[in-house]
DNA sequence: TTCCGATTCAAACAAACGTTTGAATTCGGT
DNA sequence: ACCGAATTCAAACGTTTGTTTGAATCGGAA
């Protein structure tokens, strides 16, 4: 049993080729659904090669993830904290800290060199994924950004209360991967399909003003709504008392 | 090879065994990694009944999404056409469209004699996976809703073109999904862990503005934002350009 | 050249997979 | 009580799975 080699100065051709191929297949077939027979034949190299230089499938995976993940993450952090010394002591404004989320996102899609495109769609499968290894290596990956940007937030949302914003933050993780991941489940919704490569910043463009929206958006108040459940006729007499379109 | 049985005036016991244990292991497993001789053990029924009862592993699967996606469509489709008869000519408002898509979601959360709560996990699962058999069955099964919705919001929000309408939606199904899966990559963002069981009424209370400030968002306008991937310092003249908080 | 660690290789491992078969059993209607 | 259909059952089908093994090969320093 030879000690499986860690991180050495240049990553042998094998391993790159065993990333490269795993996360192409990972993308299309998921985890389980793909066969350490069908990377290593389409990537040329032994089966035993994938245990020697990873370790094991679960490890494969992580390995994964974490080559691009890790850059994208720091990149992100560093955006925010350029932001944030350019502002000085004012909050960094919300479109501003949801770019610095995108752009890393978006470089990666922009493929960096072949599979950056593949990745998000990957990246957005492990998000939905419960096997436990997936789900701790996730929160251990995100953890650190995550925290910092959402101490950004509550400081340019100030009248936010910290439970609203963690869920706020919920949901613009959930519009964000589910856009990035590109699954399309409402492909069908409409000429989306056609489009496709509308990709890179006119979709941060169309995801930003939503997003920011959100963000800001008035709390509660849309108490005559829940209604709908219990009566199927609540009162017709109320038709006019919003203003806002 | 006996011709499997269609639907039928009362489905037997077995086969209602099968559909709870399966939805409840491929929620916490997948469709992949939950193997049939799992469910059928802890269903307490034979190995073969699956194939007569279903046909095959990926029929079931369909089977078990079945059982509940199409009562929760049907009466998402309902509740619209309650509100627009209501509302006469008058356009039927975002906050009332977006409460009749989730108030059925909701109905089935609150455990709907045991399951519900697994199953919306298991859809949002279902939205992520690759696997062609399943985004077709999403397709077919979600189609006639979703238009049906589409062209009701495009009716209370006229000025939103068509395509940056499909894209609001896209994102509106991104956040609503991952919110009703709670998959949570976002745990670690905060106390919500604790709160869990928030649910009902009171998440569709903070998603609700979240999605509609989000579908009537103002258009673009955050051009300063994407400068911020090429350039480090774009201008520090510029910090005073937009009204809006 | 010699040698040693790193890497590759073919082969086999036990286990689990979805599916099929054909006989045994149960059940309702005449 | 009998018959035919519906359902259950144990057993095996042939593949495929992730992983392990031990020998063969390679590559650079002595």
């Amino acid at each position: 049993m030879p000690a499986l080699r860690l991180v050495e100065s240049k990553t042998s051709h094998t391993q790159e080729r065993i990333l490269d191929v795993s996360e192409s297949l990972f993308m299309e077939h998921g985890f389980e659904a793909t066969g350490l027979r069908q990377i290593t034949t389409e990537a040329a190299v032994n089966l035993a090669a994938v245990h020697y230089h990873f370790g094991s499938k679960e490890e494969l995976f992580q390995a994964v993830l974490k080559r691009r993940l890790d850059p994208m993450n720091q990149q992100r952090v560093e955006l925010l904290e350029r932001l944030e010394t350019e502002n000085g002591e004012s909050a960094v404004k919300c479109e501003a800290l949801i770019g610095a989320m995108f752009i890393p996102a978006l470089k990666l899609a922009r493929d960096k060199a072949r599979g950056g495109k593949n990745f998000l769609r990957l990246l957005g499968r492990a998000y939905a994924d419960p096997a436990p290894f997936i789900r701790q290596f996730l929160s251990r990956e995100y953890a650190p950004m995550i925290l910092r940007f959402k101490s950004a937030f509550a400081r340019t949302l100030p009248h936010l209360p910290p439970r609203e914003l963690s869920w706020r933050l919920h949901f613009l993780m959930g519009a964000m991967s589910y856009t990035l991941a590109g699954t399309d489940v409402l492909k069908l919704i409409s000429e989306l399909n056609r489009v496709d490569r509308v990709s890179d910043d006119l979709l941060l463009q169309r995801l930003g003003p939503f997003l920011v929206a959100g963000l800001q958006a008035p709390l509660i108040d849309l108490a005559d709504l829940v209604d709908l459940s219990e009566n199927p006729k609540p009162a017709p007499t109320n038709s006019s008392r919003r203003g806002r379109n």
